[in-house]
DNA sequence: AAAAAATTGTAACGGTTTGTAACGGCGCAC
DNA sequence: GTGCGCCGTTACAAACCGTTACAATTTTTT
């Protein structure tokens, strides 16, 4: 199962083409307390900031396509999302470039964590005085252990922003259930929510679909922590799922 | 009664293969109020961390033999113990690298022990409040004699730690009871609380249910100390419950 | 439209949990 | 002590569930 830790500081997004620097930031930060999304490049920036409640965002200056400076400042245009820049120590004028892009502050690499730790805290206790602009996007988003699905695009996706491969009743299966969380749902139930059927004779089927959901979805499918059974009963989807409501600008 | 959780400071156990750092250590720490054990490499930590409970577990990046690294990482395969790792300051060192192993904190050598010390104090403080409760579930635990029982994560624990493996049945009907101190529940009662059903025929069920649940969790089932029976009653869970807030470990 | 791939359905096996019956022990009343 | 009824437990049967393997079906590709 998934050691998320409820956001007590903030959830953060981390966006560094380098995988190592991602997957250490994020084991760090999360440590230290805060929820850390990831992500390679800037593609999948938009898609992050609709579905999650972003509070601050750190970000390379250099990544492959766009670099880290353009999306600072679009992304200026529409929020005033606190942004900490990473750049490479060397030049001077990456100081300069920096805030230039309308960055909250900027450390260079290699850096200390500690130190990008107490930038990050300086940043957060700055901006949380004055009110977040929203960001745009729509479409109605289910969250979940580490999950997010996205009702409208018909997809899911885990916390770093990879999809997840579902089949079309796979993925009304989970939709059925996170809908309805905390309620035992009998084979005969889903049978009819998923597809309209009712008291079809052999409805083995629906294990066989809650088996192979578990298999993409559940961390340990044999200890399943979403989707669990009630035996004689059917099963119940076991999470604290949100709603992403968007806070109207 | 019995062992007083509100350890004043802890036990942290320091792995350095350098003799002066640990002796170093144990004195500063041990004035500060902390209990200290200390090993020269990462032969003994298993056997360690067997006797004792540790705290916290402050480990050298370079180790002879298993390097801190492997070390703690294997370390968080089956445990969330809090670790500090120490590392060498310098060059590639400066960036995070001790984190890959998943260490709660590191501090770079040399160092000033208050600064050690404050990352000590605050590695505690935040595992101690936040201690993993993550997933949904508000937390509801029981507690009885030796054992806890986690009604959000329906789990039974015993007292270190180690899960008993109960059914779905099996831990309503505990639950049932652990609710129900002192309060003698007939066969009937039992049989309505746990699945609903009233007036069954046959319910020596519950008989057996009982039967097998106190093999799982008395001392000697054969004579019954938490769930006991009532001669033409029905059984009387006879426990002190407490209730907990804060599932613990 | 044929072929290939992906998805879904069905059956069957194995493991676990629960239900039932039956035997034996034990307490209690007389 | 004896008899009766309650209870614990053993042993077995039934129900239930997860999964594998494969067949049927649908979708996509060529």
């Amino acid at each position: 199962m998934g050691t998320s830790a409820n956001a007590p500081s903030g959830h953060l997004l981390v966006v560094d083409d380098d995988q190592e620097i991602c997957a250490l930031l994020k084991r760090f930060l999360t440590r230290q307390g805060f929820r850390v999304t990831t992500a390679a490049d800037g593609t999948e920036i938009e898609q992050i900031l609709a579905d999650w409640k972003i509070d601050l965002l750190i970000l390379d200056l250099m990544l492959p396509g766009k670099d880290g400076l353009s999306i600072c400042r679009e992304l200026r245009e529409k929020s005033n999302l606190p942004v900490v820049m990473l750049t490479v120590m060397g030049e001077e004028n990456d100081r300069i470039k920096g805030f230039d892009g309308g960055a909250d502050d900027y450390i260079a690499k290699p850096f200390n964590p500690h130190e990008l730790l107490a930038r990050i805290r300086a940043v957060l206790r700055r901006t949380r005085l004055a009110p977040q602009a929203a960001n745009a996007g729509d479409g109605r988003v289910l969250r979940f252990g580490t999950w997010r699905l996205n009702l409208s695009l018909r997809r899911l996706q885990s916390e770093n922003g990879t999809l997840v491969d579902l089949s079309a009743s796979e993925f009304d299966l989970l939709a059925t259930f996170a809908e309805r969380p905390q309620q035992v749902l009998s084979r005969d139930q889903l049978l009819d929510l998923t597809r309209g059927q009712v008291e079809q004779p052999f409805d083995r089927k629906i294990d066989m679909q809650v088996s192979r959901l578990r298999h993409k979805i559940e961390e340990d499918p044999k200890h399943p922590d979403l989707i669990q059974t009630v035996r004689g009963g059917g099963y119940v989807f076991t999470a604290k799922v949100e709603h992403n409501e968007k806070p109207a600008a």
